[in-house]
This record gives C-alpha cells, sequence and structure tokens, in this order.
DNA sequence: CGAAACAGGACCACAGTGGTCCTGTTTCTC
DNA sequence: GAGAAACAGGACCACTGTGGTCCTGTTTCG
C-alpha cells in the first residue's frame, strides 16, 4: 500500500473539519477532543500547517487557528506538501542530478516523473471543501450491517 | 513526499527493464549486475513477483524468470499491489467496519476514498511497456531501436 | 552426481514515525 | 500588574517497518 504518514493523515481530518465552518476558529485542544486524538499531536500538526501558511494562527487565551484561505482554494496536493513534504513516490522527484547513484543508467527515471504528475494532478483536483462534505451517510447509527469481510478495491 | 517502500521501486525498475525485452528470460543475478542493485535483494524482490504472478519462474541450472504476460497488459497498479498490497493512503481503504476507531465521527472517511480512487486510475493509466520506453536519450545503448514515444501522458 | 538457480524463511540493524514533554512567549481577563 | 490560556519550538524516546543478509531446501541441467 502507498502510505502516508499519519500526521498527514491527521492534518487532512482536521483541516477538512475546520473546512466545514471556515471562518471559525478552533484551538488545539478542541480540535483534538473532537477528533479523538491526542492533544499533542494535534498541537503539532496544527503548528506545522500555521508554518506552512495553511493556517493562521492566534496566540494568547483566546488565541486558536484558522483557515488562511477559502477551502477551496487549499488542495490536498497543498496539505501533503505541507506535511509530508513534495508530492512524489520515488527519490529522483526533482532532476538534480547526482542524487541517485543509479542515475546513469536508471531506464526508467524519466518514466517515473510521469507516474509522479499523474499522482499529484490527481490530488491537486481534490481542495478541502470537497473534504469537508459527506458524501456517505452514517455507517455506525444504521445498526451495524456487516460489510463484506474481504472488501477489495477493484 | 508520498512514499512506497524501496521494495517497490526496485520492483518497477526490474520489471520494467524486462519488459523492454518482453520474452527473454533474466536470471536474479543477471537482474542483480545490470541495476546495480545487491543480489539477495533483487532475488527476494523477483521471488515476490512470482508468486504474484507477474512473473513466470524456471527452476535449475538455466533457470530464470519471466515476463508472466505482456508488458502491456501488466499496470503499475498491479506491481503496487504485488509488492506494497492494495493501492491506498489510509487505513480505512476497504468499508470493513470496526478498523478506525474514529469511525463514527470520521468527517473524511468517504472522501479519502475519492482521494485513493485517483491515485489508483492515474497508476492503472500506466503498463509496464511504457516505463519501458525511454524518454530520455539512452546513455547505455543496448543494441536495440528504440521504441516509437507512445502518448504522452503529461 | 555436482553445480546453478529458484523457494521460503529467519534474522538483524537502522531510520523514521508517532507521541510526549518541557520551556518560552504572547495575549486576554480580572 | 498578575495569572491563566494558548501557541512556538524544540528535545526526547519507544517502536514499528524496511532494507538487507543469510541459510537451508528443492529443482533441473549437464
Amino acid at each position: 500500500m502507498i502510505r502516508m504518514t499519519k500526521q498527514t493523515d491527521y492534518g487532512i481530518v482536521l483541516l477538512s473539519r475546520m473546512a466545514g465552518v471556515p471562518e471559525r476558529q478552533f484551538n488545539a485542544t478542541e480540535l483534538a477532543t473532537e477528533s479523538r486524538l491526542p492533544q499533542p499531536t494535534v498541537s503539532k500538526i496544527l503548528k506545522i500547517l500555521a508554518r506552512a501558511g495553511l493556517l493562521d494562527s492566534h496566540r494568547g487565551v483566546k488565541g486558536g487557528y484558522t483557515l488562511a484561505r477559502d477551502p477551496e482554494t487549499i488542495s490536498v496536493t497543498e496539505v501533503i506538501g505541507a506535511l509530508e513534504g513534495p508530492i512524489g513516490i520515488t527519490e529522483c522527484i526533482d532532476d538534480t542530478p547526482g542524487e541517485c547513484s543509479h542515475e546513469a543508467r536508471c531506464p526508467v527515471r524519466g518514466n517515473w516523473h510521469r507516474i509522479n504528475e499523474a499522482i499529484r494532478q490527481a490530488l491537486d483536483g481534490i481542495n478541502l471543501a470537497e473534504m469537508a462534505q459527506r458524501p456517505v451517510p452514517p455507517l455506525v447509527s444504521l445498526g451495524g450491517a456487516p460489510a463484506a469481510q474481504n472488501a477489495d478495491l477493484g
């Protein structure tokens, strides 16, 4: 499975929640409680997002975080970029020579860019406003209808 | 950065090389030498790919591996799936209930599927034959006429 | 029968991640 | 002005997973 770190996972969850009420200010404790995530972890993630410019921070007693921009203008790509660095899969994301010891004879170097670009574009097409929507009805309150045990993707 | 393991990275490199001469048989030592990768690691990866049905293995002195199918019919999705499990980013890839402790209140659960699906489709559109092509001028001549550039993705 | 190559594990060092904690600094309230 | 609340910025640590090696079969060719 292609993994992204939990930090990024959580970050998107947190931002999506904030995107639901874009103008409101949230503080770390509140978001942690709502999300059932550990408070220090939430705080850490919010700090990173603020430093990346996705959130505005307000210090002091009535401080907290607000979205720096409209959720429609914040793509998933940006969030991932802030929390994990540039979108990409291999070490040869950019064209900096000398990064890869197999550079000279790597037959797929150019094609990785194709893959990375495909992923980047896919993520670029999804913004926080869309993530804040709820496309599926709540699963839990339905009396626990058992889903397929080995659900697969394809 | 969204990472995939080096194992998968190497796997795609190896398969791409094999896809360049689809009918030929390669053994692990040979591929390791060509790719400048450690032989045991290459061997390990090839074994996994064979078990997944992407390669046919031939034991004995003149044994080795051949592509199980035409490279055009093997997508990057399949390779990644064989080496890392199902394509996806979060733990809630499938709809199995109970996997995620935040399930009940996770506002983005359904939307992760959108992201995962976008990535899956992006990777699905790239096959081994395309990866075997050389979009950059060949630095190591293999004596074969370079295939015509196919449809560009980017 | 011996050599070469795959099959299938066990095993280990190491890096990266997840998570906690501590010490500032700012700002609101009393 | 003092105290509390909340962000800022690191340091720190346990643990998982990955990358890589190695060993013991088993098959097949010469």
